[in-house]
DNA sequence: ATTTTTATCGACGGTGTGTAGACTTCTTTG
DNA sequence: CAAAGAAGTCTACACACCGTCGATAAAAAT
């Protein structure tokens, strides 16, 4: 019910709504500096310019402020899926570009991409909203994937999560993300030459 | 340095190693029962016969005792890793037979499995242990793909964390396992065929 | 049998959390 | 513009869990 802002406070163009981005990026930048663990409360109260017991007026808990930070960062990658599946594009194409443009945005948001993988097997709310970042996706990709062969969703679910899980790793590694996404391409595109000949 | 279990008991069969045992076995029992967080020293000690000053006797904190439970799981995965990649048969069906085997062991270990990936992210000690078992597997499965075409080390690594996580998911919304193991090889087959044409 | 090691416990201090209640500052509107 | 009310902030408190210290009991070793 309740979403990642309490109810507590009714929604306006009040003053306090630049606290609440105050303290998202407050979040965001102790993510990088100290990690989940070790940013507490009072730390992202402290550099969002308040008091700890303050931030609690905009959000129930350390939880629900990295929830809504995941909720900004995935609603804004939500926003620019130019879902290029351009209809006379050839699969491999839609593909290479579909992974490329995986690799930009963990570049772009690998900090809180992180943080929500990581956060996702303790906090529901998370698991939702990344899980159904990944399905959308994997249903976008069954769509690519049966103009090739013959359609499977579970297949295209399962190569979403191999990309999720490498990009992951190569983020947390510092790894470049080029070679990642040739490297997940080529599984996509073999997959779909694989499939095809049976 | 420090093992998981911390320095400062010797060891010989001494009465205390009973102890060691019954916690392990409490924590996985609580894992399954209240999770990773709402577990707590005290609850663990409790179960163990013990009390909460006492298990610090054996562990240095919950995530040693944590790592420890990983450890243990772990190694006895090992012990049975029949390297069952006998040079007659084909690869596909040296990959089914893996992959078979992959199920059979989330079917046995699942909940400590969820929790090392779970932990591996802030756990450093759990994170090494989880990435060698998972980088050795890629080893052994790059040694397979090599017989069927250009080995990869790459791609047979990306695979595998396909693997890994599909069985994840699969394990926490407790999925049919036997179906994400076909899945999975489907994959792994496929991925094999496109490569060998090019 | 006494000395040493192993094991256990009660009690303390610390850190971080979430809440209650008083107080201040905006904003609305008669 | 003043008073009422809403929005925002702060100090103080109570709580839960953690990790450690020092005293004590049980087991082994000599």
């Amino acid at each position: 019910m309740a979403a990642a802002t309490s109810g507590k406070r009714r929604h306006g163009p009040r003053k306090g709504d630049l606290r609440e981005k105050a303290i998202l990026d407050a979040a965001e930048e102790l993510l990088g500096r100290d990690g989940i663990e070790l940013m507490t409360v009072e730390s992202i109260a402290n550099r969002a310019g308040i008091s700890r017991a303050a931030l609690y007026f905009y959000f129930g808990s350390k939880l629900d402020v990295l929830t809504a930070l995941v909720k900004r960062t995935v609603d804004a990658m939500a926003e620019q899926a130019d879902v290029a599946q351009a209809a006379e594009s050839s699969a491999d194409d839609v593909i290479t570009a579909s992974v490329r443009h995986t690799a930009d945005l963990w570049r772009e948001h690998g900090l809180v991409l992180r943080a929500a993988v990581d956060l996702a097997s303790g906090a529901p709310e998370i698991r939702g909203l990344w899980t159904g970042t990944v399905t959308r996706y994997a249903a976008a990709m069954t769509e690519v994937l049966s103009r090739a062969s013959r359609p499977d969703p579970a297949m295209a679910e399962a190569l979403c999560w191999m990309t999720e899980r490498t990009f992951y790793w190569a983020s947390v590694n510092g790894d470049d993300l080029d070679r990642t996404a040739e490297t997940c391409a080529q599984i996509w595109c073999a997959t779909i030459r694989g499939t095809t000949d049976v």
